[in-house]
RNA sequence: GCCGGUGUGGCGGAAUUGGCAGACGCAGGGGACUUAAAAUCCCCCGGUAGCGAUACCGUACCGGUUCGAACCCGGUCACCGGCACCA
């Protein structure tokens, strides 16, 4: 018989779902439950992308083993459905964005089903379902009462071309990460999230989760935690001026301070500063750059002198000058800084150009050339009053409590993390759920109203002023308080892509509650996720956001654990056949289709499994694809010839056993490449040494997860089906008996004084002496070690024995 | 500029984390089967020298530690990703 994989994949594709194979089962306590989680995709115009079935296939992999091991999975899928390329589309096509969603949604759903993927499907969620976004507006509600969503009017991103307001997170290389439009400096009213709130918890819950290294570092860094101090100088006409320093040790060393072009204080002092005229033209330049633009024009430090106002060093008492300039942000500490060019680089450059004095207040380096910079036990303090003969370690805290003292400041944590911009002037999002009564101010929808729909619109197009087009719907807009049932106006704004995806493994747990988001029993028993993967590019902000929603749900009592994720890994992209970035518009992008209709799908997920290291970017190849075809078809053949005996033949036995460990551990470690590897070598090994049914039985067990419909096909072919029931049933991971993966002899290396000098076939586990009595038997041995002396053995057991002569 | 990561045959990649570098696969070469081709099966396949056994070189580059380094340490270069002049 040919294998012909397109009939066996319909034909066990379609037993799958009919049986409901792969439902998971809520409160199963006989069995323990694992829960994975895969990144829910966006259901795009062009439909699934080899890129998802990366990942995609690799936790379905894990999931098929784990039940295997008799574990209660839940693998649930779901679309994060709502954003601007579904707008867009909508815009440009005259249709409704749910229409084009749903239909994307059902070409998506087709093509998950052709991988074969061993989803849930009872437990589909989609973030516009209104039975969805009702907990989603629920969620931000409790939020707003709460405290955490506040209106702020504030310098946003404003991208010129998507008319709509970007998270400083969502600003890529200074332009839009969505569509790289220009993206400038607007003043907006703005819903905010506190996430600030919960900076520190972010940072330090990250101790008690299992994420990779890399992603743990990238959340750190991106949250930013700083320990320094407040410090207050003083203005000569009075004003106090306040800087946030890391290095309070070198105040003693202020030679002049700087003020962001955004104070408030420089429009108060207007009339007190003499060259208001050049500031002032300052300050406009600055307002037309983006924070980016800032950051970017770095070498070259601009700024102006303030004249006639100057600042006062609490610690020395002494007069400095106070410049205005844009390298201060307004948005990071004070907005005022202390400038010690002795200590620090740019300040070092900044007094350069502007002949500032650089006084040496730690000694260790050579402040004419560059800043000393270090903040360990290299320097010691001088000219710095009672810091004189301390370390800069000792100073920090002496200074600290000094400033404390003296009631002039006092020790602060600074985050690098701003709070969430959450209003988006869109039509493709949740609705937010609040009022605006002019007697009430802001108020939330009574409960019982969610979830609040998204009205039909004529048009999607965003406003010239930029208001979401729910703001031209009167009818809508216009309502009653809920407070006092007055006349009052919708939020027109609505939620951000991330706020769907910020909680949706939630809702896997129990898809169809209609009295909570999800019940508790299914909290319980379902969380936490316990393993979850996806890429790289999702770990600062869709990570942070989830984790920050998760956190507050634990707050109130909604969810059971601290911690959305026990376990979070990474993969890297597909790229193009010339190690190029699959794109349409270089035209090789790779559609899963086209492989499956060609090969299989059991071949496109054992290629895409096989083609290299998980965690790192991997190009296609059309040409290696074929490799994996023909192991399938190698497989195919053996049932085909393999003798009809169900008993294991001993000459394979050891293969066996070894393979079955090795595919054991890499599905665990996510090296799914050296996993088929072990296969591949297994069935070579079979090739040659002839197999039976029983030894194929294993070859089946463990190559299930990865192709998963000609395995089935097999079982049934070899008559296991009959015996054992369905493969996708099974629960009999096979175990390996350590103690037959060796073999009686090993096979050693020799080296003469670290150099391979031949190899010796050896009793396992021979003590030293019989190893280097046949070491030195080898007659490139003796020659090596001609004339010499034997003064020294290295024996690593089984492996290696090194001779050192001389 | 800073932070993180990576660098191994013609190509994708292995190497039990300091112990035989190149598993497995792709491409290539040779052979068997075939009228022929495809498919399949078997063998070869890092470089230099040699008919050969073999010798030397070889994991981006330079140096170090070690009996022994792709792996650890110091320095350099290249590429990829992230970014905040963060006081």
């Amino acid at each position: 018989m040919k294998y012909d994989f397109t009939s066996i994949e319909k034909k066990w594709q379609e037993k799958w779902l009919k049986e409901k194979t792969f439902a998971a089962v809520n409160g199963d306590k006989s069995r323990e439950k694992f829960f994975g989680l895969i990144e829910f995709p966006y259901p795009s115009g062009q439909g699934l992308h080899v890129g998802h079935a990366r990942p995609f296939t690799a936790m379905d992999v894990i999931c098929r083993k784990k039940r295997m091991q008799g574990y209660n999975v839940l693998f649930p899928i779901g679309y994060d459905a709502f954003g601007l390329p579904t707008e867009n589309y909508a815009v440009q096509h005259h249709i409704h964005p749910a229409k084009v969603t749903h239909d994307n949604v059902a070409n998506f759903r087709n093509q998950l089903q052709m991988l074969g993927y061993s989803f849930d499907w009872d437990r589909e969620v989609n973030t516009t379902d209104p039975e969805y976004y009702k907990w989603t507006q629920w969620i931000f509600l409790q939020m707003f009462k709460k405290g955490l969503a506040y209106k702020a009017s504030m310098p946003v991103n404003w991208c010129t071309s998507c008319k709509i307001v970007l998270a400083n997170e969502e600003v890529v290389d200074g332009v839009c990460e969505r569509c790289g439009g220009e993206v400038i400096r607007k003043e907006k009213s703005q819903w905010m999230l506190a996430i600030t709130k919960y900076a520190d918890r972010l940072i330090d819950d990250l101790d008690d989760v299992d994420f990779i290294n890399r992603v743990k570092i990238q959340q750190r860094n991106w949250i930013g935690r700083s320990e320094g101090t407040e410090v207050d100088f003083t203005a000569t006409n009075g004003d106090k001026l306040t800087v946030y320093t890391t290095r309070c040790d070198t105040l003693f060393g202020v030679t002049y301070m700087v003020i962001s072009p955004e104070h408030p204080y420089l429009q108060q002092w207007k009339d007190q500063i003499k060259n208001w005229d050049a500031v002032a033209a300052y300050m406009d330049e600055a307002a037309h750059k983006s924070d980016f633009e800032r950051g970017e024009l770095n070498k070259e430090k601009t700024g102006v002198r303030l004249e006639g106002i100057e600042a006062i060093n609490p610690a020395s008492g002494e007069k400095v000058p106070l410049f205005v300039s844009d390298y201060v942000l307004m948005g990071y500490g004070t907005g005022i800084v202390m400038g010690v060019p002795g200590h620090d680089q740019r300040d070092w450059e900044f007094a350069t150009k502007f002949g500032l004095p650089i006084i040496e207040v730690v000694q260790g380096g050579d402040i004419t050339k560059e800043a000393f910079t270090l903040k360990d036990d290299t320097g010691i303090m001088v000219n710095s009053g009672f810091l004189n003969g301390m370390t800069v370690k000792e100073a920090i805290p002496a200074m600290k409590e000094w400033v404390t003292k003296q009631g002039i400041g006092h020790p602060k944590v600074n985050f690098k993390l701003r709070d969430w911009v959450f209003s988006r002037q869109r039509y493709w999002g949740e609705p937010i759920p609040l009022v605006n009564c002019p007697k009430c101010g802001w108020v939330p929808l009574p409960e019982s109203e969610l979830p609040l729909l998204l009205p039909e619109v004529e048009s999607y197009e965003v406003t010239d002023t930029g208001e979401s087009p729910l703001a031209k719907m009167t009818d809508w807009v216009n309502t009653t308080c809920p407070c006092c049932g007055g006349p009052a106006q919708r939020e027109t704004d609505t939620m951000p892509q991330w706020a769907g995806s910020s909680w949706y493994f939630l809702r896997y747990m129990d898809p169809h509650n209609d009295k909570a988001l999800a019940s508790k029993e299914a909290l319980e028993y379902w969380s936490p996720v316990d393993w979850y993967n996806g890429g790289m590019e999702h770990t600062t902000l869709h990570l942070l956001y989830s984790r920050f929603w998760h956190k507050f749900l634990y707050d109130i009592g909604v969810v059971p654990t601290k911690e959305p994720y026990a376990k979070r890994t990474s993969h890297g992209m597909i790229l193009g056949e010339g190690g190029e970035k699959m794109s349409k518009s270089r035209g090789n992008v790779v559609n899963p289709n086209d492989i499956v209709a060609q090969y299989g799908a059991d071949t496109m997920r054992t290629y895409i499994m096989f083609i290299g290291d998980f965690e790192k970017a991997v190009s296609w190849s059309s040409e290696a694809v074929k490799g994996s075809k023909r192991f399938l078809d190698r497989v195919w053949n053996l049932a085909e010839s393999a003798s009809e005996s169900y008993e294991v033949t001993p000459a394979n036995e050891a293969a066996i056993h070894k393979t079955i460990k090795k595919v054991t551990d890499d599905i665990d470690n996510l090296k799914m490449n050296t996993a088929i590897a072990a296969l591949m070598t297994l069935v070579n090994e079979f090739y040659a040494n002839g197999c039976t049914r029983g030894d194929l039985r294993y070859l089946l067990l463990l190559l299930s997860p990865f192709a998963p419909h000609i395995v089935e096909e097999l079982w049934e072919n070899l008559g296991f089906a009959a015996r054992e029931g369905k493969m996708a049933c099974q629960t009999q991971w096979p175990a390996y008996d350590e103690s037959k993966t060796v073999a009686s002899t090993v096979e050693m290396a020799v080296q003469v004084n670290g150099k391979l000098r031949g190899t010796i076939q050896i009793a396992v586990d021979s003590e030293e002496k019989a190893v280097v009595d046949a070491a030195m038997a080898l007659d490139k041995v003796q020659k090596a070690a001609e004339g010499k002396q034997l003064v020294k053995t290295i024996l690593v057991k089984n492996k290696l024995v090194n001779l050192i002569v001389k």
